[in-house]
DNA sequence: CCTGCAATTATGCAAGCGTATAATTAAGTC
DNA sequence: GACTTAATTATACGCTTGCATAATTGCAGG
């Protein structure tokens, strides 16, 4: 990297731009080739500082995971918003289109895939890094649980939870499975199986309803 | 351990049974903590060996992982033909008891998770343990499908096709949430809502079809 | 009994790991 | 422009990793 003479220049960069480039570079990195690939050293490297620079700014390599998991999780909280922000206002069309950008990149994605899996085991020894992943996880399925009580039709609390634990399920599944072997399906079937199904599972015609964001 | 004097005592086993211990015990660290965790040393320690042992039985450790992600698929396919064998003989009851089988202890488990993310980024890299990856699944997707083509009713290839993906993207979807999260979930919750949702993407009631071996 | 061979252990090495600490330097302040 | 301070780099330490190699030892066939 830059280096003149043999000590290397810098620029001196605020504190949130500098914790923001080491936790992408952290992400980077754990997509790409698990946890195992994401090193101090690494890390270092692709966010363009030397190692020690980490230190700095987190208490432990530890710390700085847990700061990325959190950030990962925000993130991905955002795009779901944003998706709702830009969806129609008929409940049968927004429920559609929620599932459908579900099911499409960059969600369905093999780096999205293993980075979530680098993650896993984390969660059963950081509690930490559990309660994040459980809050996104009922924010996500609550998200899909109001868009399926705003369906026109009656509903009591009970079956309304169960139908957003599974419609939840059908999206998990086959964004794992599209994740893991896209060659495995063709063009556009994942997204119009999942409407299929969730259709099924609620008993209306959901693939009607999706706006010509459709292939 | 067992250590007389300063050289420790030893049996001779066979090849194939110091082989399996080893990749036993590769297995099981990588389901508590991840690939990071299974060290030649960790894993020749659990295996009651020492480190050396391991390349005088396999090329590198890379074999050796190569070698468990092969067993652990074998296990599996093992389990779900065990399943259908000591299950009724009754189309939808076979698919119920598929199902339900699929969705409980010890398919559904936090350390069978584990060991599955472990691998994960494996498959992108490892292209020998991609292709016995997608073997298992399209083997389970494939057992699936022809349980559903057992149905009494007209079914075009088409649309078994597809109900088997999504058949088999709810399962995958309950299995993870429920791996993930157990006490996110009543008990029986589980496979309750996916034998209610397989039931409901192929339009018959399954629930009733379950043989006792509910609770 | 003993002899030979393969299974197993012991030892060591080079590389990479996370972390601690000291030396530098960019940039704001007066 | 000297002065200060925090950001950044450089260096080093102890530990662990996978792997290679040499030294042992259990065990089967004479």
């Amino acid at each position: 990297m830059a280096v003149t003479g043999n000590r290397r220049k810098f620029k001196r960069e605020g504190e949130t731009a500098r914790r923001d480039a080491l936790i992408d570079a952290a992400l980077q990195l754990m997509a790409e080739g698990g946890a195992q690939a994401a090193t101090v050293r690494a890390i270092a490297d692709r966010a363009g500082v030397t190692p020690g620079l980490i230190r700095h700014y987190f208490q432990s390599k530890e710390d700085l995971t847990r700061a990325a998991y959190g950030t990962l999780m925000d993130r991905m909280m955002a795009a779901n918003l944003l998706v709702l922000e830009t969806s129609p206002v008929d409940p049968a069309a927004r429920l559609a289109a929620f599932v459908a950008a579900s099911l499409r990149p960059p969600v369905v994605d093999a780096e999205a895939l293993g980075l979530w899996a680098a993650f896993i085991h984390k969660l059963r020894i950081d509690p930490q890094i559990r309660l994040a992943h459980e809050a996104a996880y009922l924010a996500y399925r609550d998200r899909l649980q109001l868009l399926i009580s705003a369906l026109p039709r009656p509903a009591d609390e009970a079956t309304l939870r169960a139908q957003a634990i599974a419609c939840n399920a059908v999206i998990d599944g086959l964004w794992l499975e599209g994740s893991a072997l896209p060659e495995a399906f063709e063009p556009g079937e994942i997204p119009r199986i999942g409407l299929t199904s969730v259709g099924a599972i609620l008993n209306l015609d959901l693939l009607s309803h999706l706006p010509k964001a459709l292939t």
